[in-house]
DNA sequence: CGCTATGTTGATCCATATCAATAAGTGTGG
DNA sequence: CCACACTTATTGATATGGATCAACATAGCG
């Protein structure tokens, strides 16, 4: 381990959901082996396939989670502070399934899965928040793939727009958290075919205009979207 | 609740990973309000958005997990013994994200949630069981995620069927464990498109009759299908 | 101010869905 | 044991959503 962490990030940490409830000495351990990072955007933390050895933790920034195989990529999530990612790794000492890079310049701490494992066993306030953490991960991956089973690419994109209008506090209007390229990936479409769905969508209200959306008859468009919270409430 | 469970279940249940390592006195209050329950084929366990009261484990017999939206319905997953399903609904008291049905007749634990969380609370072994299963669910549904977003549908199969060959002792000849119409909404594709492409494995030595599967030259159906432990080992 | 990556648009192609007809099981009751 | 209904599987014909290829536009960025 190159260094500890700085006392100062401390609080930081302390105060995530995560590590809230658990025993000051506990809390200690934890952090005499890790430490906090700043990256610059594009670069890779995580190649899938490698051995977990950290607990990631994005406290600024953001990550983009990545798969490929067979010359092909795609994008499976996104991870926006406060959140862990690969967690399940950790916890089955078993391969990264994904890849991760930065997508801004990012914070992120970095904890020995080693540990984590080891002070799951003694605190029961960081395994509770470790397995909610984890069941809430779960989750999310079963409603992105009903998303991808049961909806064709333009109801997807109508319910992420939704969403991301949620997100913005019901705004009529927002930017887009990603790239057109990239967000085309994760909707599991290619770039032309995201390019002629915002044109698709223009009869249910929505306006396109490089990355600002503007919705301007939500009820139209949900009209057509038909969200359901078992597929698109991103919280429970 | 209708009855406690009868105590000469108690061993099997007792034998599963999860309840191994426990305590004894958390094990009796856990099996408290428990019960096991045989149900015939074909009968819904569960309807996804319905409060998630028990945990279930399945004991003999298989269960499928499908969800539905919009008039549209697809299979998720297929449960066989002895795992639990719904792990996650019942840690985070939220909704069932998915419909569950036995497919043959079944035996099946029903342990309610509540105590589920409260034990987790007082029993580490528990507690590690608990989050090494539910991480296993979730790595399961992310390679399921990577199968769906980087695959075509003939190599879906393809390296479906290497992985059922793989769990029939690597023989050379195999039945299917589920019906093709199943197969197909599992796979993400029509009944019509599986038929087409067990066809079209046939160059690569697939022999299909009826529910009988054999793949005379795996060395050539694994050239085409590209598996990777990253999508296709369904252990770790 | 070009250079390079990203986004758009059009033309075409292809994988897969849909529709339709037939065949093959599967179970039921007579 | 057979006739019947009913579900599932196959096969062919066709339609279509989405991918691919190509050209161009645009926008960051050094």
């Amino acid at each position: 381990m190159l260094i500890g962490m700085p006392e100062s990030d401390y609080p930081d940490i302390r105060g995530l959901h995560l590590f809230a409830d658990m025993a000051d000495d506990q809390f200690a351990t934890l952090m005499r082996g890790s430490y906090v990072q700043t990256f610059p955007p594009q670069i890779n933390l995580i190649v899938e396939g490698d051995p977990s050895d950290f607990l990631h933790i994005i406290l600024t920034g953001s990550v983009v989670l990545s798969s490929s195989w067979n010359g092909r990529e795609t994008t499976m999530a996104t991870v926006r502070p406060i959140s862990t990612f690969i967690l399940a790794a950790t916890i089955k000492d078993a391969p990264y399934l994904m890849s991760a890079k930065t997508l801004e310049k990012s914070r992120i701490a970095l904890i020995p899965s080693q540990d984590v494992r080891s002070v799951f066993d003694t605190d029961h306030n960081f395994a509770r928040a470790i397995v909610t953490e984890l069941a809430q991960c779960y989750r999310s991956v079963v409603k992105s793939q009903k998303d991808l089973k049961l909806r064709t690419s333009l109801e997807r994109l109508a319910n992420y727009l939704l969403r991301q209008r949620q997100k913005h506090d019901d705004a009529v209007a927002f930017e887009l958290q990603l790239e057109k390229r990239r967000l085309a990936s994760f909707l599991g479409m290619t770039p032309e075919n995201l390019s002629r769905a915002f044109k698709g969508l223009q009869p249910y209200g929505v306006e396109v205009n490089g990355n600002h959306i503007r919705i301007s008859d939500c009820d139209d468009l949900e009209k057509f979207a038909k969200p359901t919270p078992l597929i698109d409430d991103f919280r429970s």
